[in-house]
RNA sequence: AGGACCGUAGCUCAGUUGGUUAGAGCACCACCUUGACAUGGUGGGGGUCAGCGGUUCGAGUCCGCUCGGUCCUACCA
């Protein structure tokens, strides 16, 4: 062991990543039960955040332990080509040229993409590495590989001779800045102040006119029909007339449905079926021209009078709306509060717009995915998302799946010249299937897939499918799933559905869920609150000059600047300190309680490295005091345990006991923390002292040293396998200064066996012997805190009173009791009246005194005793008037009833005792 | 509009089916460089468990309402 006493974290960690990586140890062993989690795969060209962090320390903690638990593990990690994100950097990075995609055109900008890609690309798997991820990097996977691709084609293909694909003409959430169809889910709408604007259409008959109110005043120019509540009089006798278009013109027809509410606005909608999803609907019903006003960048198009052709809808709107005022056809303008749908990935206002597309029709899917989950096949962790799913599945629309892109999976799908399309792998293929002639035409669909419907085929299509693999056999289903709420229905959702149909089993287990990282004050990490945490910069510190330029270059908004760099240097005067993987990784599980978002502050971090210290100077320690001796390793008996050695084994055996379970129940929150206790509480704290006067003790005998070094070592060496999932850096390399002490071989720690409870050496009479020598030692401790005798006093303590055997413990504790409590010497009075005059604790009815003479003050004694016996009068005050409630002694279990009564007579003999010497120190 | 979750110490969080004096880490106060560790040790202070009502012998825990916060879904032009 090296002579250092601080913990430095960036001396082991990426060399031991290097050699496990190089050995292969985290490649699946093909023996043992089956386990694999498939890695939620990241943006290929996306770099790594909190978010990512928490998630694989997680996974890792689980594979870990299950790879060490003997299974067959497969962790597969792969990355996502993500079609809309990374279009998008590489299109801002051709602008920034001032080059469009379509100066390129679709192969060349395509080149341009995969150079980006191999250029960065690199970037987040790097720093999954960076994290301890035990990943299979053998398999790794890209949702573009060809293998990958065979599979997405495949399921294209076969949901379409299900029927299950289908290619319509509807009305589609459409992105006038990206150009491209979008799903329900990829739009996000915003509470925004608007206007209602009311106008006048005149009737045709010149009988008057009705007023219409919209929040959208430009779509006027495509209003085939106005609808009144059939159940609305005041409209009634106009069902039927018809009303000329202001500014167009056109004579369109007033309908009566019921879906207009008669008490908004007027109570009169102007329908415009080909821009907006209720209108479209109605036109449906009432089969209503559709009039698409619109082209791909949500200006006018020719369907509309020459003057307003090329205006953007926004200007159009200015125009129109003065127009009609000019006309005396604008009624008011009433301010409204709307909801107004954005694209998640743009920004811009996403316009119901009429195109192709192609979309899965989810409804039957659906079903099977519902039943998977009710039927329990599915679990959901924590299981209050399972009510999300249900009732979003429950109500499941068809996914449009088609995106009007270059980046992605292209369409399998082919048309001949009226644009009949054709489904197949290939041109040829098509042909043949569809005895199609050669001088036929046929041109591929120019669209590409919705990056999730690749996504969701992640579980099976990476494990070889359609081939039925060997790792398909033993790898499906998954065991578990670990993600974000934020993406339920746009990933975990459809890999239900689509493995189901596929696969006909499910694609996991369990299902994991997590909420969002968020920072110290429960504010989402964002680049323009200049409140993001790189995990990296967690491990690797980072001074504040770099860390103020990283949070401050690159925002969208310049004028934020300032106020971050302050807030920034103000949180971190000193820049960020360099904590480490393992220290990052506990405070991630120290914060895994399921179902809530995950507010990471800081000042945890620092609380886990110290740990991580505190297990490395009790490693320094226990090397220190067992390399090159016997430490009973040799197959003889000839050593002996003593009463804490016992004790220490036993308490491990419960501490194994409950991580087992928590980490069944998926709590890595309470796993840690019942490690970080043992480590720290039980074995620092207790038995590195307990162990101190036995290994110094000249009289021990050498049977019991003997014993106190297996011990040592070999509780340590358990607890370096009982933390590995967690803390996988710090581990490895102490195990390997420990493994031969502790009489175990190995070549990794990754790979030894996770430690199992054993009961039979749980012993209960050590436990309470241990409680009672804490106890006393406690209790002088608190004597001496509160009166400021410092350690180096050495005191004189008397015990008094207890059971008939307390004589006998104090005798054969007193080497722990002088050595813990700083103790002189430490004696048992079978009558305390000729004790000299004491500070006084009790433990249980054990009485502890410490003389006062030339270390205690009298007055500040008293008022101890004044307070606690302050504090056990109110206690006594509650157990009485519970115990004088008839109801409670009557009612309540007769152990509880018991219970309270015993708890009132320790009080009144503890006020008694503490009474009486109050009194005989006040008669000094 | 419907639904979910949350509100516990100054801060970040635990608190299993209701039953000791509600816990941890950080922060705070005091004492201590004791032969693993000052990234440490020992002791201490600090909470009307958001509020109100109910069920119960007994509620942080179960039920209802109110307030505050976060989020999801569906929407009225």
């Amino acid at each position: 062991m090296s002579t250092d006493t601080t913990y430095q974290p960036a001396a082991i960690e990426q060399t031991w990543y290097k050699h496990w990586e190089s050995q292969g140890y985290f490649a699946p062993s093909h023996t043992g039960d089956p386990y694999c989690i498939m890695i939620p795969p990241p943006n290929v060209t996306g770099s790594l955040h909190m978010g990512h962090g928490f998630n694989n320390a997680v996974m890792d903690a689980l594979i870990r332990l299950k790879r060490m638990q003997g299974h067959n593990t497969l962790w597969q990690v792969g990355t996502d080509h993500a079609g809309i994100a990374t279009q998008m950097v590489v299109e801002r990075q051709l602008a920034a040229k001032n080059i469009s995609r379509h100066d390129l055109g679709r192969e060349a900008f395509l080149e341009k993409v995969w150079e980006w890609k191999a250029e960065s690309g690199g970037a987040i798997t790097q720093q999954l590495r960076r994290l301890g991820s035990s990943v299979d990097w053998s398999r790794e996977r890209f949702t573009m590989d060809d293998g990958f691709y065979k599979a997405v084609q495949e399921v294209f293909i076969r949901l379409h001779e299900d029927g299950l694909i289908y290619r319509g003409k509807r009305l589609v959430n459409w992105d006038p800045k990206l150009h491209t169809a979008i799903s329900d889910l990829e739009v996000e709408s915003t509470e925004e102040q608007g206007s209602l604007w009311h106008f006048r259409y005149p009737l045709t008959d010149g009988s008057g006119f009705l007023v219409v109110a919209t929040t959208r005043p430009e779509t006027m120019l495509g209003d085939t029909a106005v609808a009144v509540s059939p159940a609305d009089e005041r409209y009634a006798h106009l069902i039927g007339k018809t009303i000329k278009l202001p500014l167009v013109g056109r004579e369109i027809p007033i309908i009566a449905d019921d879906c207009v509410d008669k008490d908004f606005g007027t109570g009169c909608v102007k329908i415009t079926p080909a821009h907006d999803f209720n209108d479209y609907e109605m036109g449906q019903r009432h089969q209503l021209p559709m009039i698409n006003i619109f082209d791909k960048n949500a200006h006018l198009n020719e369907a509309v009078p020459q003057v307003y052709q090329g205006l953007e809808r926004f200007a159009a709107r200015k125009q129109i709306v003065a127009d009609l005022d000019a006309l005396g056809f604008l009624e008011k303008i009433e301010p409204h509060q709307l909801k107004v749908p954005r694209g998640d990935r743009s920004g811009v206002v996403i316009e119901p717009y009429l195109t192709d597309q192609w979309y899965v029709r989810t409804a039957p899917l659906a079903e099977q995915a519902i039943a998977a989950v009710e039927n329990g096949n599915i679990q959901f962790v924590p299981k209050q998302y399972e009510n999300m799913y249900f009732s979003w599945m429950r109500d499941i629309q068809d996914w449009c799946i088609s995106r009007q892109l270059w980046w992605g999976h292209r369409i399998p799908a082919w048309y001949d010249p009226e644009g009949k399309p054709y489904v197949g792998r290939d041109e040829a293929s098509i042909r043949k299937t569809h005895n199609l002639p050669d001088n036929l035409p046929l041109t591929q669909d120019e669209d590409v897939l919705d990056t999730w419907f690749s996504s969701g085929l992640w579980t099976f299509g990476t494990l070889g499918w359609p081939e039925q693999t060997r790792e398909l056999a033993a790898f499906h289903p998954t065991s578990v799933l670990v993600t974000g709420f934020d993406i339920i229905f746009f990933w975990v959702a459809r890999m239900i559905m689509l493995t189901l149909h596929f696969q006909k089993e499910v694609p996991f287990k369990t299902v994991y869920v997590h909420g969002l990282v968020r920072d110290g004050q429960g504010q989402k990490m964002s680049k323009s609150k200049g409140n993001v945490l790189d995990p990296i910069d967690l491990i690797d510190g980072i001074d504040i000059e770099t860390l103020v330029q990283k949070r401050t270059s690159g925002l969208m908004q310049p004028k934020y600047a300032e106020k971050i760099e302050k807030a920034t240097r103000k949180e971190f005067p000193n820049g960020i300190a360099a904590y480490g993987t393992d220290a990052l990784r506990f405070t991630f599980y120290s914060l895994a309680s399921t179902g809530r978002d995950i507010n990471f502050d800081v000042g945890r971090i620092e609380g886990y490295r110290n740990f991580c210290n505190k297990l490395w100077n009790a490693a320094n320690y226990v090397l220190m005091n067992t390399q090159e001796q016997d430490c009973g390793q040799d197959g003889s008996n000839n050593y002996t345990l003593g009463l804490a050695e016992r004790w220490i084994v036993s308490q491990l055996q419960q501490t194994e006991t409950q991580i087992l379970d928590y980490m069944a129940q998926l709590r890595l929150d309470l796993a840690s923390q019942t490690l970080y206790d043992f480590v720290w509480k039980d074995y620092c704290d207790w038995y590195i002292e307990l162990s101190k006067p036995v290994l110094w003790d000249d009289n021990a005998s050498a049977e019991l040293k003997k014993g106190t070094r297996r011990t040592l070592i070999r509780v340590l060496e358990t607890i370096l396998r009982l933390a590995h999932p967690f803390m996988p850096f710090i581990t490895e390399e102490i195990w390997h200064k420990v493994k031969d002490l502790a009489g175990k071989t190995g070549a990794t720690i990754m790979l030894a066996p996770y430690p199992a409870p054993d009961e039979s050496k749980i012993d209960a009479k050590a436990v309470a012997d241990v409680e009672w020598v804490k106890g006393i030692v406690t209790a002088i401790r608190t004597i001496r805190g509160e009166m400021n005798v410092p350690p180096s006093k050495k005191i004189a303590v008397f015990i008094s009173g207890g059971s008939a055997a307390t004589q006998l413990q104090v005798n054969e504790n007193s080497t722990f009791l002088k050595k813990l409590a700083s103790l002189e010497s430490i004696d048992y009075l079978h009558s305390d009246t000729d004790a000299p005059l004491s500070a006084t604790a009790l433990f249980g009815e054990v009485k502890i005194l410490v003389p006062m003479a030339g270390i205690i003050d009298k007055q500040a004694e008293l008022s101890r005793l004044e307070r606690e016996i302050d504090k056990l009068k109110k206690e006594v005050e509650r157990v009485q008037g519970k115990l004088n409630n008839p109801a409670f002694t009557d009612k309540a279990p007769a152990d509880v009833v018991q219970k309270e009564q015993d708890k009132l007579t320790g009080y009144a003999q503890a006020i008694s005792q503490l009474t009486e010497q109050q009194g005989k120190i006040a008669a000094l």
